[in-house]
DNA sequence: AATGATATACGAAATATTTCGTAAGTGCAA
DNA sequence: TTGCACTTACGAAATATTTCGTATATCATT
């Protein structure tokens, strides 16, 4: 098992990450304009963060012109399997199922998404025959 | 929609909820006792961490003997489905579908996991004819 | 009553995270 | 060239979280 050295993205960097994502790389403005839809943040303080980003190994960014551009460093599916994980050990007591079936409760699923789920689980039971 | 005031709690103070949600009202002599079981943590930190998670709203405790008995404060599956629902706008774009696929892929789950899981989608499914 | 084990209270150090101010460099247009 | 808008670099303040030392109280045993 090769453990991964790079920490595990704080939310601020997460919500960067987010964005890094969905835009692909850009620039430190861009995604200080995004992040302000949502919330006042100066422009120096994504920068640091950024920078930070950087310097952690979670984004990579190209210096060769004056307005640098940054990407992700981390791939999402990858992070994505790693929060989940630490969630479950953390608030669900390792249990997978059970996240599942929160994650599912309420009305947080439609009935297309209930039928991707069950294709999913079909495709899950073939693969393992 | 009514707003729990209530902080989400930090990860150390999710660590000690774990286990009042499994072992029920404890002494923090028990609690420290058990996370000691993972790591190393001082009886005083703990008990520290235990005292905030009074103030905040997150545990309560009975002080009548000289030993106190701490208790959650906050419910298991409340508590799971705001950290779920968090962590799917923080890392999933707001997508459960996502967050399911994902908790559900490699060998995550067992057979007997995604029969409970089928039960449940035709449950919901029935409920919402 | 004296001793030792164990409890709580609480301030504060240590660490992690977020935020911002200021300095300094670069490009561009008047 | 001068001035303005915009950029990065970086130190450090502000805040949040975790950890622990020390003082003090309580209980049980001798």
């Amino acid at each position: 098992m090769i453990k991964d050295k790079r920490p595990k993205p704080t939310e601020s960097e997460l919500e960067i990450l987010q964005i890094l994502w969905e835009c692909g790389p850009s620039a430190v403005r861009v995604v200080n304009d995004r992040l302000n839809l949502k919330r006042d943040v100066g422009y120096t303080t994504t920068l640091k963060l950024m920078q930070i980003m950087v310097d952690k190994g979670l984004a990579r960014r190209n210096t060769d012109n004056r307005s640098h551009i940054y990407e992700a460093n981390v791939e999402e599916g990858a992070t994505q399997r790693r929060l989940l994980d630490e969630l479950k050990d953390a608030a669900f007591r390792g249990s997978a199922i059970k996240l599942v079936v929160q994650a599912l409760g309420n009305g947080n699923a439609s009935r297309e998404e209930l039928d991707e789920i069950k294709a999913l689980i079909k495709k899950l039971e073939s693969d393992e025959k």
